[in-house]
DNA sequence: GCTGGCACTTGAAGTGTATGAGTGCTAATT
DNA sequence: AATTAGCACTCATACACTTCAAGTGCCAGC
């Protein structure tokens, strides 16, 4: 059924009000806020028609309407108009995704800050979910027990490990490890290694071969522990000043979501290129409780998706100004790794790039 | 004044039924409880006067008493008994002592979920607080607009940055760079820096000046960033099963300490060697709401603090069974690291080493 | 010095009532 | 046929009031 224009101005009207208030919104408060040249009656009849078709929802029998995620989400595709990132706004983004970019450990960091700082939701960045393989390692000696391990990886990203040893290391044997793994543990998947694989290291190892062991555990340990490290949360206690948290329970439901990064990341992988995605929370999947919502935007490298960032908030955000943050940040930063990033990655295929005409909202079939 | 023996089995008794409990306790649920051999007016009697001398207060007149800190201190001193780790909660905290040392990055981040998964509190551990100087830098080349700094500080640990530059490096570009650190920024604290160091470092770098500015904005960093991403918190929700904290106000309290990491790693200074020490929250001070409690037990190596582990939880914790997995674990770790780690540090003196006898708790002058 | 008894205090929990925002429905109006 | 005014009905919320139980302090008597 189509939604003739006074019922999308009212539905539009009632979201933007609940948006504002967190209260639920009643046809005399729409009556005296917006002019529409119709009695409160009227509104009344449109109301709950809106809600026999599925965009409102009353929390019981004697209060106003709510908005239902079929009216948040058609209210975020065709309804909300685009907002204009204010000149301070700009500048607290741009200021990470140009000077920041030469230090990838804390650019996750400063991104989930700022983007936290300019909508003012808890926020987050996280980077590196697709658990790409290892192009080659590096060694750094540190000291005759300790020396370095680093990975480094096909979609650009580097991890490393400091890793103590009970005997004495030196250049001669950091060598042969390098070149070992290298031999072994490089272009690989974790699931592609098998006893074979670990036979040739060993083999590999020659002289050191009490070293392959440690070393074995300390490459799955990099290899398994890609998503969970590398996700920041920015800003927690702001999700608690909204009376749709005021409740104990539901501020363990979503801290609980954001401990267990697993299924935080595992939420991630949804994140289709280029463009924002709106999930919320809800009873029958885990995720997070129902008044909670997250929107995300996807970072990509020659259109390959390495990590996202986004926020989490009350179901009742306010879409207008996080979607034009969102966008904001994240084509501006996919831009400047494009342009910057080293060599390219063979994907030519373009993204399914969207520029921020505020129409974001990951688009699904609704009952 | 001098805490006669009923005295002291009776304070230590309304402090063992409050942590258990949470509810203030009365003179007829004690005398319920265990067997004095006087009556409840006899109990009143001596617990108005422990209320005088400070170790109890009332939340209101009708209301049974509860410890105050100065009661808390006196328990955990010299009343409470010693708790014995049972053989599973002794096997968790071995696993990480010894299995992990290998790998110190994710060292920190296992010994806080180990210890939160033995006490079950909010439990948190942190290295590197001490802001130590550089011991020298190594460079790695990723890829020609990457490479990898590594700084290796004097107390043993690693820090490591990606680098993303605008113009090609090589091999060469590294070797000076790395020369140039070395020279002109090891051995060295940050705020030994000055313009003199600045212009020495320009002129060390020779052919490639044009990264230095660069260069120095990532040591720097390094410098300073130095507390805040070495803290890990473990299993935040813990806090919220505890009804001190069933109210958003106290939650968000703990939480945005918890989120501004240097007002923690603040607190984490006052960590004695070898000694467990309590801080409670209170409302002077702004570390945390009343209601909370820290534990903490620093991390030494050759005497020298290198971190701390700790939990965080409501005032009214299990003391016993806490301090006896801290100290555990923290002097288990540290005699590892005292068997294993690279060359002594030259500082010989013996910390003040407290055997785990759960008589653990910072001794301050109370009024 | 200890105890039983009693008056007193106080927060928590429960009950009843009024209030007001909001709805749905119907009959009247345009 | 669409709109409106009016009215009865529904609930959540706030508030006053009562009751209840736990606990204290104190005192007279053992």
């Amino acid at each position: 059924m189509e939604l003739n224009e006074r019922k999308k101005a009212i539905l539009k009207s009632v979201v933007d009000s609940y948006i504002a208030t967190g209260e639920p919104v009643g046809s005399k408060y729409l009556k005296a806020k917006e002019d529409f040249n119709v009695s409160s009656a009227t509104i009344r009849n449109e109301m709950s028609e809106l809600e026999n078709m599925g965009y409102l929802e009353q929390p019981h029998t004697s209060a106003g309407r709510v908005p239902t995620e079929k009216g948040y989400r058609t209210y975020v595709n065709n309804l909300m108009g685009k907002y204009y990132l204010a000149m301070d706004e700009v500048e607290v983004l741009d200021e990470v995704i140009e000077s920041k970019l030469s230090e990838l450990g804390s650019l996750m960091e400063e991104a989930s800050h700022a983007i936290g700082e300019v909508t003012n939701y808890t926020s987050f960045a996280f980077i590196g979910g697709s658990g790409s393989e290892a192009e080659r390692y590096e060694t750094v000696l540190i000291d005759s027990y300790d020396f370095l391990l680093v990975m480094i990886c096909r979609d650009g990203s580097v991890k490393s490990r400091q890793v103590k040893t009970r005997k004495i290391v030196d250049e001669k044997m950091l060598e042969v490890t390098k070149n070992a793994l290298n031999k072994c543990f490089s272009m690989i998947s974790p699931d592609q290694v098998n006893l074979g694989t670990v036979v040739a290291f060993e083999e590999e190892m020659g002289d050191y071969k009490e070293f392959a062991t440690l070393l074995m555990r300390v490459v799955n340990e990099m290899f398994v522990s890609f998503d969970s490290e590398q996700v920041h949360i920015d800003g927690v206690t702001k999700l608690l000043s909204y009376p749709e948290f005021y409740n104990v329970a539901k501020v363990q439901s979503v801290l609980s979501m954001i401990e267990e990064r697993k299924r935080f990341s595992e939420l991630m992988k949804k994140a289709v290129p280029g463009q924002t995605s709106i999930v919320f929370g809800d009873e029958s999947e885990n995720i997070a409780p129902p008044e909670t919502g997250f929107v995300f935007h996807p970072i990509t490298v020659k259109g390959k998706v390495i990590g996202a960032v986004g926020v989490i908030g009350p179901k009742r955000m306010d879409y207008k100004k996080v979607i034009a943050s969102l966008d904001y940040f994240a084509d501006g930063l996919t831009e400047q790794m494009d342009k910057e990033f080293k060599t390219p990655v063979k994907q030519p295929e373009k993204p399914n790039k969207l520029i921020g005409d505020g129409k974001g909202g990951q688009r699904e079939e609704e009952q």
